[in-house]
DNA sequence: TAACATTAGTTGCATATGCAACTAATTTAA
DNA sequence: TTAAATTAGTTGCATATGCAACTAATGTTA
Protein backbone atom coordinates (compact mmCIF):
# COMPACT_ATOMS: atom_id res chain seq x y z
CA UNK A 1 0.00 0.00 0.00
CA UNK A 2 1.36 3.06 -1.04
CA UNK A 3 -0.59 5.01 -2.86
CA UNK A 4 -0.53 7.70 -0.15
CA UNK A 5 1.87 10.99 -0.32
CA UNK A 6 4.09 11.38 2.12
CA UNK A 7 3.43 14.05 4.47
CA UNK A 8 6.39 15.22 5.81
CA UNK A 9 8.37 18.01 4.18
CA UNK A 10 11.61 15.84 5.33
CA UNK A 11 10.90 12.80 3.41
CA UNK A 12 10.50 13.95 -0.02
CA UNK A 13 12.66 15.35 -2.63
CA UNK A 14 12.54 19.03 -2.03
CA UNK A 15 14.70 20.08 0.67
CA UNK A 16 17.39 17.58 -0.43
CA UNK A 17 16.75 19.37 -3.68
CA UNK A 18 17.13 23.04 -2.22
CA UNK A 19 20.09 22.07 -0.34
CA UNK A 20 22.10 20.33 -3.00
CA UNK A 21 21.24 23.04 -5.78
CA UNK A 22 23.07 25.51 -2.79
CA UNK A 23 25.75 23.62 -2.41
CA UNK A 24 26.25 23.75 -6.08
CA UNK A 25 26.08 27.53 -6.31
CA UNK A 26 28.40 28.16 -3.72
CA UNK A 27 30.95 25.76 -5.35
CA UNK A 28 30.65 27.94 -8.42
CA UNK A 29 30.43 31.33 -7.05
CA UNK A 30 33.51 30.69 -5.15
CA UNK A 31 35.46 29.12 -8.52
CA UNK A 32 34.64 31.96 -10.41
CA UNK A 33 35.75 34.46 -7.74
CA UNK A 34 38.95 32.58 -7.23
CA UNK A 35 39.54 32.56 -11.34
CA UNK A 36 38.91 36.20 -10.78
CA UNK A 37 35.77 35.67 -13.24
CA UNK A 38 33.74 38.66 -13.45
CA UNK A 39 30.58 36.83 -14.39
CA UNK A 40 27.89 35.54 -12.34
CA UNK A 41 26.33 32.16 -12.87
CA UNK A 42 23.16 33.86 -14.10
CA UNK A 43 24.86 36.05 -16.36
CA UNK A 44 26.94 33.00 -17.45
CA UNK A 45 23.59 30.90 -18.45
CA UNK A 46 22.69 33.82 -20.87
CA UNK A 47 25.85 34.30 -22.33
CA UNK A 48 25.36 30.14 -22.73
CA UNK A 49 22.17 31.13 -24.40
CA UNK A 50 23.96 33.40 -27.01
CA UNK A 51 27.08 31.53 -27.74
CA UNK A 52 24.24 28.61 -28.95
CA UNK A 53 22.13 31.04 -30.82
CA UNK A 54 22.97 34.30 -31.21
CA UNK A 55 20.34 37.37 -31.50
CA UNK A 56 17.39 36.55 -29.81
CA UNK A 57 15.39 39.03 -28.12
CA UNK A 58 14.72 39.54 -24.43
CA UNK A 59 11.39 37.88 -24.45
CA UNK A 60 13.29 34.52 -25.58
CA UNK A 61 16.21 34.84 -23.44
CA UNK A 62 13.76 35.19 -20.03
CA UNK A 63 11.63 32.48 -21.28
CA UNK A 64 14.99 30.19 -21.65
CA UNK A 65 16.64 31.42 -18.69
CA UNK A 66 13.23 30.39 -16.56
CA UNK A 67 13.23 34.40 -15.24
CA UNK A 68 11.04 37.40 -14.98
CA UNK A 69 11.37 39.24 -17.84
CA UNK A 70 12.68 42.68 -15.44
CA UNK A 71 14.97 40.67 -14.38
CA UNK A 72 16.63 39.78 -17.57
CA UNK A 73 16.01 43.52 -18.70
CA UNK A 74 18.60 44.32 -15.46
CA UNK A 75 21.11 41.32 -15.89
CA UNK A 76 21.83 42.54 -19.69
CA UNK A 77 22.05 45.91 -18.52
CA UNK A 78 24.53 45.18 -16.22
CA UNK A 79 26.22 42.68 -19.07
CA UNK A 80 26.27 45.64 -21.87
CA UNK A 81 28.16 47.85 -19.65
CA UNK A 82 30.77 45.55 -19.43
CA UNK A 83 30.21 44.70 -22.53
CA UNK A 84 29.43 41.08 -22.98
CA UNK A 85 26.82 41.67 -24.84
CA UNK A 86 24.90 44.58 -27.12
CA UNK A 87 21.47 44.81 -27.76
CA UNK A 88 20.05 46.20 -31.06
CA UNK A 89 16.73 47.33 -31.81
CA UNK A 90 15.05 45.16 -34.18
CA UNK A 91 13.89 46.36 -37.31
CA UNK A 92 10.97 44.32 -37.81
CA UNK A 93 9.33 45.40 -34.80
CA UNK A 94 11.03 48.27 -33.02
CA UNK A 95 9.46 46.71 -29.45
CA UNK A 96 11.70 44.04 -29.65
CA UNK A 97 15.50 43.81 -29.17
CA UNK A 98 18.15 41.33 -30.45
CA UNK A 99 21.15 40.57 -27.96
CA UNK A 100 23.95 39.73 -29.59
CA UNK A 101 27.35 38.09 -27.43
CA UNK A 102 30.60 40.28 -28.13
CA UNK A 103 33.26 38.94 -28.59
CA UNK A 104 34.25 39.75 -25.22
CA UNK A 105 31.41 38.08 -24.15
CA UNK A 106 32.63 34.97 -26.05
CA UNK A 107 35.75 35.26 -24.65
CA UNK A 108 34.66 35.17 -21.02
CA UNK A 109 32.39 32.56 -21.67
CA UNK A 110 35.05 30.40 -22.96
CA UNK A 111 37.23 30.79 -19.93
CA UNK A 112 33.97 29.97 -17.34
CA UNK A 113 33.40 26.89 -19.14
CA UNK A 114 36.33 25.01 -17.61
CA UNK A 115 34.98 25.44 -14.17
CA UNK A 116 31.81 24.59 -14.97
CA UNK A 117 33.04 20.72 -16.24
CA UNK A 118 35.30 20.93 -13.00
CA UNK A 119 31.87 21.63 -11.39
CA UNK A 120 30.60 18.87 -13.25
CA UNK A 121 32.91 16.20 -12.81
CA UNK A 122 33.52 17.03 -9.01
CA UNK A 123 29.60 16.51 -8.68
CA UNK A 124 29.13 13.41 -10.41
CA UNK A 125 32.78 11.76 -9.40
CA UNK A 126 31.64 7.76 -8.63
CA UNK A 127 27.64 8.44 -9.50
CA UNK A 128 27.24 5.72 -12.38
CA UNK A 129 25.88 7.09 -15.60
CA UNK A 130 23.05 5.30 -14.87
CA UNK A 131 22.16 6.39 -12.02
CA UNK A 132 22.73 10.26 -13.42
CA UNK A 133 20.20 9.03 -16.40
CA UNK A 134 17.40 7.42 -13.79
CA UNK A 135 17.92 11.08 -11.84
CA UNK A 136 17.26 13.44 -14.92
CA UNK A 137 14.35 11.23 -15.67
CA UNK A 138 12.64 11.33 -12.75
CA UNK A 139 13.74 15.30 -12.54
CA UNK A 140 11.39 15.89 -16.00
CA UNK A 141 8.16 13.67 -14.10
CA UNK A 142 8.77 16.41 -11.31
CA UNK A 143 8.81 19.15 -14.30
CA UNK A 144 6.23 17.96 -16.02
CA UNK A 145 3.73 17.57 -13.12
CA UNK A 146 4.83 21.08 -11.86
CA UNK A 147 3.54 22.68 -15.28
CA UNK A 148 0.68 20.55 -16.79
CA UNK A 149 -2.31 22.03 -16.10
CA UNK A 150 -3.98 19.32 -14.51
CA UNK A 151 -1.43 19.34 -11.36
CA UNK A 152 -3.58 22.31 -10.56
CA UNK A 153 -7.16 20.94 -10.69
CA UNK B 1 34.43 1.88 -21.48
CA UNK B 2 32.62 4.72 -19.27
CA UNK B 3 35.43 6.23 -17.06
CA UNK B 4 35.32 9.58 -18.78
CA UNK B 5 32.93 12.43 -16.99
CA UNK B 6 30.65 13.82 -19.71
CA UNK B 7 31.66 17.23 -20.96
CA UNK B 8 29.11 18.82 -21.84
CA UNK B 9 26.98 20.64 -19.51
CA UNK B 10 23.81 19.76 -21.22
CA UNK B 11 23.75 16.11 -21.09
CA UNK B 12 24.68 16.98 -17.05
CA UNK B 13 22.65 16.63 -13.95
CA UNK B 14 23.49 20.39 -12.96
CA UNK B 15 20.97 22.15 -15.66
CA UNK B 16 18.04 20.02 -14.79
CA UNK B 17 18.24 20.46 -10.76
CA UNK B 18 18.43 24.17 -11.44
CA UNK B 19 15.68 24.32 -13.76
CA UNK B 20 13.31 21.92 -11.04
CA UNK B 21 13.99 23.93 -8.53
CA UNK B 22 13.44 27.24 -10.12
CA UNK B 23 10.14 25.69 -11.48
CA UNK B 24 8.93 24.46 -7.35
CA UNK B 25 9.97 28.08 -6.33
CA UNK B 26 7.96 29.26 -8.89
CA UNK B 27 4.76 27.35 -7.35
CA UNK B 28 5.92 27.80 -4.01
CA UNK B 29 6.16 31.39 -4.11
CA UNK B 30 2.16 31.95 -6.11
CA UNK B 31 0.82 29.85 -3.92
CA UNK B 32 1.81 32.11 -0.96
CA UNK B 33 0.62 34.59 -2.51
CA UNK B 34 -2.90 32.94 -3.70
CA UNK B 35 -3.28 32.11 0.25
CA UNK B 36 -2.18 35.40 1.40
CA UNK B 37 0.25 34.31 3.65
CA UNK B 38 3.36 37.45 3.90
CA UNK B 39 5.67 34.65 4.00
CA UNK B 40 8.68 33.76 1.84
CA UNK B 41 9.85 30.66 1.44
CA UNK B 42 13.42 31.62 2.94
CA UNK B 43 11.49 32.91 6.11
CA UNK B 44 9.16 29.58 5.75
CA UNK B 45 12.45 27.72 6.39
CA UNK B 46 13.82 29.50 9.46
CA UNK B 47 10.26 29.18 11.11
CA UNK B 48 10.25 25.27 10.58
CA UNK B 49 13.37 25.62 11.88
CA UNK B 50 12.36 26.79 14.67
CA UNK B 51 9.75 25.26 15.21
CA UNK B 52 11.82 22.06 15.63
CA UNK B 53 13.64 23.69 17.97
CA UNK B 54 13.22 27.08 19.65
CA UNK B 55 15.92 29.41 21.11
CA UNK B 56 18.91 28.54 18.30
CA UNK B 57 21.34 31.29 17.88
CA UNK B 58 21.76 32.76 14.86
CA UNK B 59 25.04 31.08 13.90
CA UNK B 60 23.26 27.64 14.31
CA UNK B 61 20.34 29.02 12.06
CA UNK B 62 22.37 30.10 9.59
CA UNK B 63 24.12 27.17 8.86
CA UNK B 64 21.02 24.81 9.61
CA UNK B 65 19.16 27.14 6.59
CA UNK B 66 23.10 27.18 4.35
CA UNK B 67 22.48 31.05 4.60
CA UNK B 68 25.61 33.31 5.42
CA UNK B 69 25.11 34.96 8.48
CA UNK B 70 24.72 38.28 7.10
CA UNK B 71 21.71 37.23 4.85
CA UNK B 72 20.61 35.80 7.72
CA UNK B 73 20.21 38.61 10.27
CA UNK B 74 18.51 40.36 7.45
CA UNK B 75 15.74 38.18 7.18
CA UNK B 76 15.96 37.62 11.44
CA UNK B 77 14.97 41.64 10.88
CA UNK B 78 12.17 41.61 8.67
CA UNK B 79 10.31 38.38 10.35
CA UNK B 80 11.09 40.48 14.04
CA UNK B 81 9.43 43.21 12.71
CA UNK B 82 6.13 41.30 11.70
CA UNK B 83 6.13 39.39 15.14
CA UNK B 84 6.76 36.26 14.24
CA UNK B 85 10.32 35.42 15.81
CA UNK B 86 11.52 37.39 18.76
CA UNK B 87 15.60 37.67 19.63
CA UNK B 88 17.23 37.65 22.97
CA UNK B 89 20.20 38.42 23.79
CA UNK B 90 22.10 35.13 25.88
CA UNK B 91 22.68 35.65 29.40
CA UNK B 92 26.26 33.09 28.72
CA UNK B 93 27.29 34.91 26.10
CA UNK B 94 26.24 38.01 25.50
CA UNK B 95 27.70 38.40 21.63
CA UNK B 96 25.11 35.48 20.94
CA UNK B 97 21.32 36.20 20.51
CA UNK B 98 18.89 33.27 21.14
CA UNK B 99 15.95 33.16 18.29
CA UNK B 100 12.17 32.07 19.22
CA UNK B 101 9.44 31.75 17.54
CA UNK B 102 6.53 33.40 18.09
CA UNK B 103 2.45 32.40 18.53
CA UNK B 104 2.07 34.40 15.78
CA UNK B 105 4.77 32.91 14.15
CA UNK B 106 3.84 29.43 14.76
CA UNK B 107 0.63 30.37 13.30
CA UNK B 108 1.60 31.51 10.40
CA UNK B 109 3.77 28.66 9.86
CA UNK B 110 1.11 25.89 10.55
CA UNK B 111 -0.70 27.93 7.66
CA UNK B 112 2.09 27.27 5.29
CA UNK B 113 2.33 23.50 5.98
CA UNK B 114 -0.92 22.47 3.70
CA UNK B 115 1.16 24.94 0.63
CA UNK B 116 3.99 22.72 1.34
CA UNK B 117 2.29 19.37 1.72
CA UNK B 118 0.22 20.20 -1.64
CA UNK B 119 3.84 21.04 -3.75
CA UNK B 120 5.03 17.78 -2.42
CA UNK B 121 2.08 16.31 -3.30
CA UNK B 122 1.65 17.71 -6.85
CA UNK B 123 5.52 16.98 -7.78
CA UNK B 124 5.70 13.51 -6.04
CA UNK B 125 2.15 12.21 -8.35
CA UNK B 126 2.93 9.43 -10.44
CA UNK B 127 6.76 8.85 -9.14
CA UNK B 128 6.93 5.51 -7.01
CA UNK B 129 8.66 5.62 -3.54
CA UNK B 130 11.31 3.74 -4.87
CA UNK B 131 12.71 6.44 -7.52
CA UNK B 132 12.16 9.37 -4.89
CA UNK B 133 14.41 7.01 -2.52
CA UNK B 134 16.52 6.56 -5.24
CA UNK B 135 16.66 10.64 -6.10
CA UNK B 136 17.64 11.23 -2.43
CA UNK B 137 20.45 8.75 -2.44
CA UNK B 138 21.99 10.18 -5.35
CA UNK B 139 21.35 13.75 -4.43
CA UNK B 140 22.81 12.91 -1.19
CA UNK B 141 26.08 11.22 -2.70
CA UNK B 142 26.40 14.86 -5.15
CA UNK B 143 26.66 16.71 -1.70
CA UNK B 144 28.99 14.60 -0.38
CA UNK B 145 31.24 14.79 -3.53
CA UNK B 146 30.79 18.90 -3.67
CA UNK B 147 32.02 18.89 0.44
CA UNK B 148 34.34 16.24 0.78
CA UNK B 149 37.51 18.05 0.98
CA UNK B 150 39.07 15.09 -1.57
CA UNK B 151 36.94 16.71 -4.55
CA UNK B 152 39.18 19.84 -4.55
CA UNK B 153 42.08 18.23 -4.25
C1' DT C 1 46.54 40.02 33.58
C1' DA C 2 47.61 42.22 29.24
C1' DA C 3 47.98 41.22 24.26
C1' DC C 4 46.28 38.45 20.67
C1' DA C 5 43.02 35.56 18.41
C1' DT C 6 38.54 34.03 17.76
C1' DT C 7 33.61 34.34 17.59
C1' DA C 8 28.53 36.29 17.04
C1' DG C 9 26.35 39.41 14.92
C1' DT C 10 25.82 43.83 12.00
C1' DT C 11 26.53 46.90 8.09
C1' DG C 12 28.24 48.73 3.43
C1' DC C 13 28.33 47.53 -1.11
C1' DA C 14 27.10 44.83 -5.03
C1' DT C 15 24.14 41.34 -7.33
C1' DA C 16 19.83 39.06 -8.55
C1' DT C 17 14.81 38.51 -8.28
C1' DG C 18 9.35 38.92 -8.82
C1' DC C 19 5.20 41.56 -9.22
C1' DA C 20 2.64 45.40 -10.75
C1' DA C 21 2.29 49.44 -13.19
C1' DC C 22 3.93 51.74 -16.93
C1' DT C 23 5.38 53.29 -22.15
C1' DA C 24 5.66 52.58 -26.80
C1' DA C 25 4.86 49.76 -30.73
C1' DT C 26 2.15 46.39 -33.11
C1' DT C 27 -1.91 43.62 -33.96
C1' DT C 28 -6.87 42.81 -33.90
C1' DA C 29 -11.60 44.20 -34.27
C1' DA C 30 -15.29 47.03 -35.06
C1' DT D 1 -9.19 53.18 -40.36
C1' DT D 2 -9.83 54.18 -35.85
C1' DA D 3 -10.35 52.09 -31.15
C1' DA D 4 -9.18 48.31 -28.23
C1' DA D 5 -6.20 44.64 -27.02
C1' DT D 6 -1.82 42.68 -26.94
C1' DT D 7 3.13 42.60 -26.73
C1' DA D 8 8.34 43.92 -25.67
C1' DG D 9 10.73 46.04 -22.67
C1' DT D 10 11.56 49.26 -18.54
C1' DT D 11 11.04 50.99 -13.87
C1' DG D 12 9.41 51.40 -8.85
C1' DC D 13 9.20 48.85 -4.91
C1' DA D 14 10.18 44.97 -2.06
C1' DT D 15 12.85 40.72 -0.98
C1' DA D 16 16.97 37.90 -0.60
C1' DT D 17 21.92 37.10 -1.08
C1' DG D 18 27.38 36.93 -0.50
C1' DC D 19 31.71 38.98 0.65
C1' DA D 20 34.53 41.93 3.28
C1' DA D 21 35.16 44.98 6.86
C1' DC D 22 33.63 46.11 11.13
C1' DT D 23 32.22 46.06 16.61
C1' DA D 24 31.80 43.96 20.81
C1' DA D 25 32.38 40.08 23.63
C1' DT D 26 34.79 35.94 24.81
C1' DG D 27 38.81 32.76 24.80
C1' DT D 28 43.71 31.87 24.72
C1' DT D 29 48.31 32.48 25.84
C1' DA D 30 52.44 34.39 27.15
Amino acid sequence: MKTDVKVDFEDSIAPWLGKTVKILEYFLQEEMLDHGLDLSKEQMIVLKKLNEQDGRNQNELAFLTLRDKSSLTRLLTKMENKNYIVRKQSEEDRRANHVYITSLGREIYSKSRPIIQKMIATMERNISEEEIDDMITTLKKIQYNMTSKKAFL
